[in-house]
DNA sequence: TGTACATCAGTGAACGCGCGTTCACTGATGTAC
DNA sequence: TGTACATCAGTGAACGCGCGTTCACTGATGTAC
């Protein structure tokens, strides 16, 4: 159990890494509000002043987590629809998004906080518009005539599913029993365009 | 100008409207961040300890400031609607949802915040409520068969366009350029789920 | 119509708190010779 | 292989700040007689 890796030691090793996955600890169990530099400091066993010689502020700090969120988020979302066919795939990524919302609220509030815009880490940039590319991909084969709209509009079927179950605005539903309801309505919610897609033609 | 009403006086009037008219003020102005007690008593002019003879705590204020959001947001959808023939009102009431959080983004996020959940204030419950059910009759009247399913269908889709406008996450949209935008996806949307309802029969 | 008094809505000072950030510092590291 | 030294990543104390809340208080109000 007392590895060297636990003790503690003058240089940490990988300060910056601890710091970003403490940011995400700390969301998982307190909340946002929790989230401040001192707090993550505490809890990774550093003094306060520590997390300036990786970040030139909280603000920066708080980019990494987020940026370190959709990776993640984005890897989920891959996950969820790998080796399924492609007719299928858009409603497995969506149901894997609301799924990771509610999994890690306070992380996925961060992540599209518009107190991190505009983004100064190019890296949150990047992994926030992979995370974006991963789902409009999958949209975008529903209506090649107007792909970045049905993006869109899958994009926000699905963001305002998940943020009413996550602020539970949806009376009697709760991140623990929503899966049901997700399940169906995404499925409805394809078959929709779907339709509309064929009426159009 | 200077009529009696701009004069301090020693007794408010009616101190607990200025705290909540003050609070919808801030939250325009400064954002959530500095929606405080101490601020919105400074805004006020009266002491910071004015408000508890009004509100237990902060949190009832914000409850109050967010109950009052949510009458003007029925509103402001009850509004849209009114005059229009049924098959037109859902898209106008969409498109207002959306207007309504880009005018007043702060309020709107403290509105749907769970940080006010469970809520204590009975008032903000009831207008919460009404709100939600100005936007889910017309909804449910695209479906019959099954009205609640389609309501948090719509809602979910108009709630998550107007988060990802509104929290800048589309490229190159902004609240100032949005509605044109808004306006053809909500058409379409209303479009889409109308064959989606034609086919399954 | 005038006065005594209870009630109520404010004041202002103080409490403890935790925050982000800066500073001069020191202990550990690794490289040049 | 051993030593001097520059570099770097930490420390810990301090800064000023604004917050929510409590407290004993006081000025204004309106009602009973």
């Amino acid at each position: 159990m007392s590895t060297s890796k636990d003790e503690p030691r003058y240089h940490h090793g990988d300060l910056r890494r601890a710091l970003v996955a403490g940011g995400l600890v700390l969301l998982e169990e307190k909340g946002a509000s929790a989230l401040g530099l001192r707090e993550i400091a505490r809890l990774v066993g550093v003094s306060a002043a520590a997390p300036y010689r990786h970040f030139a502020d909280r603000k920066a700090l708080l980019e990494a987590v987020a940026a370190e969120g959709f990776r993640g988020f984005a890897a989920a979302m891959a996950k969820a629809a790998e080796g399924l066919p492609e007719a299928e795939q858009l409603a497995a990524m969506a149901f894997a998004y609301v799924r990771f919302a509610l999994d890690e609220p306070a992380l996925f509030r961060l992540m599209f906080s518009s107190d991190l815009h505009p983004y100064r880490d190019p890296e949150l940039r990047e992994h926030a518009d992979a995370a974006y590319a991963t789902i409009a991909v999958a949209a975008a084969r529903e209506d090649k005539s107007a792909p970045g709209e049905m993006a869109v509009t899958c994009w926000s079927f699905v963001h305002g599913l998940a943020m009413l179950v996550l602020e539970e605005q949806i009376l009697g539903v709760t991140a623990g029993n929503a899966d049901a309801l997700v399940r169906v309505l995404t499925e409805r919610f394809v078959r929709d365009i779907r339709a509309g897609r064929r009426e159009t033609v």
